[in-house]
DNA sequence: CGGAATCCTAACCGATACTG
DNA sequence: CAGTATCGGTTAGGATTCCG
């Protein structure tokens, strides 16, 4: 009996407000801005919905979430395959063309991301009033 | 004109996937495990819908959110309270008595923090067998 | 093009001690 | 109880260089 298999007999109830427990340090991974932004980019990759997360190559990645190192981008995309949530594709033309796509899973995800990365945007003329108001009302 | 004026009028597009956006700056802090965590204790601090964001204190919140060190609960909770996601009310009782409590702002971010946290603990099982997958694959 | 490997600094963050 | 302040280790992550 797998790993896997033991786990899915044992039912285990997560939680991660528990110190210990896995989902904790998934939540972890999660909670990463790369990680959000990379994941919001492969959703998002196109306006049209039928084909709204299609494959994006590195360069391409690189070029949209904006900023990001190399390194970071291949940490973050490294992670994410690892845990399934992207696809890494390589097609062995020259030079090498790696394409990344979420899975079905790595989807079902995504949607929070855009919504998180929506939310920052949307609030963020609110959080600049409060912030000056509580910077103000401190000095 | 003070400059939140100046900004309602400039009505700016702001886009997370640029680096030098300022929502870039606000999605890093929200993309940070003690927040996802805070917001979410405060967020279902009971299970009866009506007073599911009740305040809470500041011991009740650390024992919540396991794990979590004062200095980050605390650092955790300026923050978001500078960024008016949350309210900080002091009762002058001896000892002195703090409950912080989500501001409508706060709510409106809290489900998708809820949705994140779940995500987690609903996915680890799948996460865990791709990880399996992967790290069999590459040895 | 899409990395891997190295170095190095800035920050995060835990532990501890002290306070009103 | 609910913090503040300081020290110090660990790590995140940028810059650079090299490679198939």
């Amino acid at each position: 009996m797998t790993a896997a298999q033991q786990r899915a007999l044992a039912k285990v109830e997560y939680d991660a407000f528990l110190a210990t427990c896995p989902s904790r340090q998934l939540l972890d991974r999660l909670s990463n801005k790369w990680v959000t932004l990379v994941l919001a980019a492969l959703g998002d990759a196109c306006s049209a919905p039928e084909d709204a997360a299609r494959p994006m190559r590195f360069s391409e990645l690189s070029r949209r979430v904006a900023g990001v190192s190399q390194k970071m981008l291949t940490q973050t995309l490294r992670s994410l395959e690892r845990d399934g949530l992207v696809t890494r594709t390589v097609v062995a033309t020259v030079p090498v063309t790696v394409s990344y796509e979420l899975t079905e899973l790595g989807l079902s995800l995504q949607e929070t991301m855009r919504t998180l990365k929506s939310w920052a945007q949307d609030h963020m003329d609110d959080v600049f009033t409060h912030r000056e108001d509580y910077d103000t009302r401190a000095a």
